[in-house]
DNA sequence: AATGTACCAATCATCCTACAACTTTTCGGA
DNA sequence: TCCGAAAAGTTGTAGGATGATTGGTACATT
């Protein structure tokens, strides 16, 4: 019925500003924020109520600090550190499914909606693919391997999609590729996600479907066979 | 390749030493935590120090001040928060599409993992949303039919997939049941999942992802109508 | 030219004391 | 017993002092 008084605390009121700065863009990552004295007149509040205002962004992960040098900003978005902590705390496997859901959903919105642009990104990843497997570059295959999911989970235009997706990848790309290349019989050719592009090409939500699935079935299995050793 | 030296500050000690006790339950949600002066001689650390350890977690939402009063714990994880704040930003249609994903795998995983518990959950939930639709009790019916989809998140036995779910359910309650009686035509039997919590009884994975697929049209078509209003 | 040393200035890290603001408890009086 | 004032307890904010780390400069050494 009544809305609580607004009594935002200096230090809370100090953290929405400097948040909404570095949304905004006023401050970019890689900036370098003032000094703690100038923040201070600037905000006209307290070192202490500046530095506990400082100290919660450091630790969601928009800023970082270091003594003697500065504060810069590290990120835009909280959600990264948050997701990658309680990733930590979770089974990888448990992770990895999750980012298998996120991927199936990804591969249908995509042939709805992927654009020029999107077609481009993925094709470009599939032959920086194609030239590894020539090669027979492992490691440079899976990474081309990664941007190409990625740039399918682009195509979906769904931000919050997008947003999960790449917090959960980046953190394991290590324990991707090592599921990855668990396989005895790695084949290049049979990886390369020629089909699925194709599909999204076409707008095939279906066909896209099928593929996905295929690889998600091949991916499970993988992750079996390491969970069984 | 190389590691960055670890040279942890005194606030971060504290901040895990906290952020520890929290999880390992020796401070339970809801609990006060000591005063101040107190948790200065047990961490041995200056006021400043632990009111910028305290500020991280009451900004990252794990604890909750009040002045005069004390500081209380209010989450054991900080992924709820970040999400929420992340939502605010983000499209409502972009977070339900993430969140039907994130229900089209838990059905196939609860079809193959549910067990005896799950099971009695469920079934709860299901005849508690007949027996609102007897009543016409429409809220009542979309707050049960919430809790199913909750239960059947919970026998997917994935703790990731089931924290996403529920903390990007919470805040989108009011937002979902809009959704639902935006139809006209609301029919509380086509609505009621008997079809799908059968499928996952029997675990019959092919039938329960055809439901929940059924489902999830309907729900976005739903979603469609209110967008072009 | 590359490396090592000494020094300086800027900046964050930590500690301390003091007081204000708010909440809870205590206690005396009606 | 009830009520309100006083007291005690707790967090919020301010300001000052000192220590530790970093980055840069100048200069000598190899």
């Amino acid at each position: 019925m009544f809305k609580k008084a607004n009594r935002m605390s200096l230090v809370e009121q100090v953290v929405s500003q400097i948040e909404h700065l570095i949304e905004s863009g006023h401050w970019s990552v890689g900036d370098r924020l003032p000094p703690e004295m100038e923040l201070m007149k600037e905000f006209d509040v307290s070192r202490n109520t500046l530095r506990e205002a400082i100290r919660a962004l450091v630790h969601a992960g928009l800023l970082e600090t270091k003594q003697g040098s500065g504060t810069i900003v590290k990120s835009t978005s909280a959600l990264g550190v948050a997701l990658h902590r309680q990733m930590e705390k979770s089974n990888l496997y448990e992770t990895l499914e999750v980012r298998l859901a996120l991927e199936r959903e990804a591969a249908q919105l995509a042939a709805l909606r992927r654009n020029k642009e999107d077609l481009q990104e993925m094709q470009k990843s599939i032959e920086a693919c194609k030239r590894a497997a020539n090669t027979k570059d492992l490691y440079g295959f899976l990474s081309a391997d990664i941007e190409f999911h990625k740039a399918m989970v682009k195509a979906a235009h769904n931000s919050m999609l997008q947003n999960l997706y790449e917090h959960m990848t980046d953190p394991l790309r290590s324990s991707i590729k090592r599921v990855m290349i668990s396989d005895k019989h790695f084949d290049y050719t049979r990886e390369i996600h020629d089909d699925l592009f194709h599909a999204i090409k076409q707008q095939s939500v279906k066909d896209a479907i099928g593929y996905v699935n295929d690889y998600i079935k091949e991916f499970r299995k993988k992750v079996k066979q390491i969970q069984e050793e």
